[in-house]
DNA sequence: TCATGATGCGGGCATATACCCGTAAATCGG
DNA sequence: CCGATTTACGGGTATATGCCCGCATCATGA
């Protein structure tokens, strides 16, 4: 029979954490892993629509939404409307590309951390798993 | 330069999708991943306390806590006091046991899916990931 | 141009998760 | 045996996430 461990919690437990390692990491910075993660698509793309980032992200667009609100709340993204009235203009403010000026390195630290830990191919491995299935 | 690509991100992203994978083939459980593999873990310490559930899952106790009681309220769990009236008592109902019963196969079906489009090497290197940093 | 259908979002609802604080119970020292 | 410390939880607060429904806007075809 296969095996008895269940591969969704194994990947469950460990991007738990992971991310906790990178929060940690980031904590100085203010924000967290996902926060950086979004605030990097947003400059990536932007302006940029919810829906297209949730493509990007392979998130529900509702889910980027609310994580927009939040990073608007902490004052690091803008929401206008665009031309299609039923569109939404995600832009990073000042303080936004400040925060991920300042988070950059903390990121970079940890990445490198991490990639030592798990050695080259685990690593490269890693980034191609959302992918793989 | 290390990679430019998230290593927690891309942990993140591959979470979320094998969560909606297993989700979708538990759906007629009645019960999602991470409640499946919790009752599996209670059945297999009963009785437990959510300290001790919490530790071997690497979860909040808090978290454990609150996720126990959306399954006792589905009726799949007991809680009691233990002799310690400080510990809650974890077990599963009878209908904890069937609905894990008939989850079983739904997953096992899962498993073997991710595992061929993994590869052996890739699913055995997914099992040991949670202890790798 | 106008009805229809498609698209973009917000809000409601629910789960999973973490952290912190306060309370009650158990344990340990003196 | 009692006060101090440790342990086990519950509840509060917050984020991340997904699904569904309804509304407003846009695009399309007759």
């Amino acid at each position: 029979m296969t095996s008895d461990i269940c591969y969704c919690s194994s990947l469950r437990a460990a991007e738990r954490r992971m991310t906790r390692a990178y929060d940690d990491a980031l904590a100085p910075s203010g924000i967290n892993v996902a926060q950086f993660s979004l605030l990097r698509k947003i400059q990536r793309n932007e302006p940029a629509s919810l829906t297209r980032i949730g493509e990007i992200m392979d998130l529900d667009r509702s889910t980027v939404g609310r994580n927009i609100r939040v990073l608007a709340k902490l004052g690091l993204t803008e929401i206008a409307t665009g031309e299609d009235l039923r569109e939404s203009s995600v832009m990073l403010t000042e303080q936004g590309r400040q925060t991920i000026a300042t988070a950059l390195p903390l990121w970079q630290a940890t990445q490198e951390k991490i990639e030592t830990i798990l050695g080259g191919d685990m690593a490269k491995a890693l980034q191609t798993l959302p992918t793989a299935f």
